[in-house]
DNA sequence: GCGACGATCATCT
DNA sequence: GATGATCGTCGCG
């Protein structure tokens, strides 16, 4: 934790959705909820771009009360409920009236391990602990009543950890769960670290970025 | 290790 | 009333 590595306001409200959600893979993801201080590596994200993209909740220009979070401006998080039951953290990024979300797939725990552990009853494989959407917010205590906390306050946040990826570490392809038509439910908008177990789905179709 | 399936409810139509 | 940016379990072999 250092403050001088914290991203701010500027980092997230770059304009180019599909290249912040690659850039977030390696960075450290900070929560400190009921006194549980958690961090993790990200190691895999989804880019989720504004009206044009079928895939997104902001498809259309649609703003309901739900996804009203999304047309804040970059730095703050979207949180919403999947299926009835999971949790899911996305990062908000652009100026204020778009609508882009970066959807934060898995990570590489590596502070308060303990309390992941008791959050998702799994003692016995740390590999399991935030991997997949529902099972990271989980982890990391986030859930739906955190949708709209900013990335600068102190409740969640994320630091550039100095870490860069090697040449071809970085694999883009397709994002998983998607009942869409082309060219969204086949466009690489996933990214994640290759080699990396905590990553949630390997697809075949996925390519060097 | 992998495919099938049911759980479960906020949100939208 | 239908749907879903998921997950854990079960059967398999």
């Amino acid at each position: 934790m250092s403050e001088d590595r914290k991203l701010g306001d500027s980092y997230f409200q770059n304009p180019d959705v599909v290249h912040l959600a690659a850039d977030l893979l390696g960075k450290n993801l900070y929560t400190l909820i009921d006194g549980e201080l958690c961090s993790g590596i990200i190691v895999e994200t989804e880019a989720y771009r504004g009206p044009e993209d079928t895939g997104s909740h902001a498809y259309g220009g649609r703003c309901t009360t739900r996804n009203a979070s999304m047309y804040k401006a970059g730095g703050i998080i979207y949180m919403y409920v999947c299926y009835g039951i999971h949790d899911m953290l996305n990062i908000v990024t652009g100026e204020e009236g778009s609508s882009h979300a970066i959807l934060i797939r898995a990570a590489q725990p590596s502070h308060g391990i303990d309390i992941m552990r008791e959050r998702r009853q799994v003692f016995n494989d740390d590999r399991r602990l935030c991997k997949g959407p529902g099972s990271l917010a989980r982890a990391f205590g986030l859930n739906k009543q955190h949708d709209g906390e900013s990335l600068s306050a102190t409740l969640v946040w994320i630091e550039d950890s100095g870490w860069k990826p090697q040449a071809g570490e970085v694999l883009s392809a397709p994002r998983v769960g998607l009942n869409i038509g082309e060219p969204f439910r086949s466009i690489r908008w996933r990214f994640y670290l290759s080699n990396n177990p905590y990553v949630s789905v390997k697809s075949k179709d996925a390519v060097p970025l």
